[in-house]
DNA sequence: TACGGATTTGAACAGGTGTTCAATTCAGAG
DNA sequence: CTCTGAATTGAACACCTGTTCAAATCCGTA
């Protein structure tokens, strides 16, 4: 026992990290012990406390991680141009962030019950900074007379969430190419928010 | 110790799965011990055996029994019409279905995971025949040119992946009624699948 | 080569897990 | 009122849980 030959923090906890992400994408946090983590990198379950300092905030730096790199990746890829441009970029920008990091997506919304409340109401936080980025964009969109929306709460969450949909059953060697989803789901959000021949509607404003 | 007086088989089983329903829909299945169950109920956690042959049974009889429910009532409000008539009513029925159950919905795509490979099976069986229903209305829409549809499979883990996400913030003193909520997310759908002015579509067929 | 700090072990803690079952009590039919 | 079967208890089983910590070992520097 004691420490092991060519062990360095710099390594243990990255692999930690991917190890807890994995596990938990796959099993769910709850019914993923630390012995498990532990024993996915090589180590016991006592040295997981070098890097963690309890299971809960294992849970919470993976889930703040995620939104925290969401957020600046959207930061750095916004663009100028009108709202429907603006609008493509977000849709685009949405699913090449999310399919490389399906397990953490999976994570990031499934275990939000498992998260203490302080760390929730952090995470749920980072969730509608994000969310407010789309709905600024419709916003602007609605104003300019560009779209053609009811509700740009309900269209946010509603295209969100058809965007992150995808995360459940995308495979790398699926039928379709992430370029394909890409133009498809654009094509769907596009003629969502577009002016609508068939059926004028009118705008009902948020309280 | 013995029996309790009142007590009733007809009466303990379904308050056993309610209260299986309702704390796994909050904590997670994992989470969440035969004990606890049990003490929600208001007995000893043996007494739970006589309503499953274990903890797995019961989380597998929870979403066979919604799936089953799920596909039961569709089947009840099936209608004829042309596709565009079919399509209104299946996003109207999905809605309608889902919104008064919440915690239902949440587990049977929560604890998709936790279900053992068998039962896993049968439940994705089932979620596959009801995304059957709408797959067949889009691919019939295209087919007699009522819908612009680049690929009826995407189009119908979109919509319903939209649809159902309405689950995860409706809330019944909200800020909109779920009538409201139905005429929007018809507005959506049914633009999203209509012929698009703005820059027309080739359809890629399934593999 | 010697030393201090970084890293890991392995045992221990108090408590929780799903599940079983004999004993017990109640409900309802005859 | 009796008797059978349904319903429940409470204890027990073997095992797993997150977390702590002294002891042991290794790394990098001097």
């Amino acid at each position: 026992m004691g420490r092991k030959t060519g062990s360095h923090s710099e390594i243990t906890g990255p692999r930690v990290r991917e190890a807890a992400l994995r596990l938990i994408a796959q099993h769910g946090f709850a019914a993923v012990s630390m012995r498990q983590i532990a024993a996915e990198v090589g180590i016991q379950a006592g040295a997981l406390y070098n890097y963690t300092p309890d299971k809960q905030s294992l849970l919470f730096d993976l889930m703040q991680s995620h939104m925290h790199e969401l957020l600046e990746a959207r930061e750095a890829s916004r663009t100028r141009g009108d709202p429907l441009e603006q609008l493509e970029a977000f849709v685009r920008f949405h699913i090449r962030f999310h399919l490389p990091r399906q397990r953490a997506v999976f994570v990031s919304y499934m275990e939000l019950r498992n998260l203490a409340p302080d760390n929730f109401s952090k995470i749920e936080q980072l969730r509608t900074c994000y969310e407010g980025e789309l709905q600024g964009i419709l916003d602007e969109g609605h104003r300019l007379g560009d779209f053609e929306i009811s509700d740009s709460k309900i269209t946010t969450l509603a295209i969100i969430a058809m965007l992150t949909g995808i995360c459940n059953w995308y495979r790398e060697d699926g039928r379709l190419s992430a370029a394909e989803i890409e133009a498809d789901y654009w094509t769907l959000v596009r003629k969502s928010v577009g002016i609508d021949a068939a059926e004028p509607m009118r705008h009902r404003r948020a309280v």
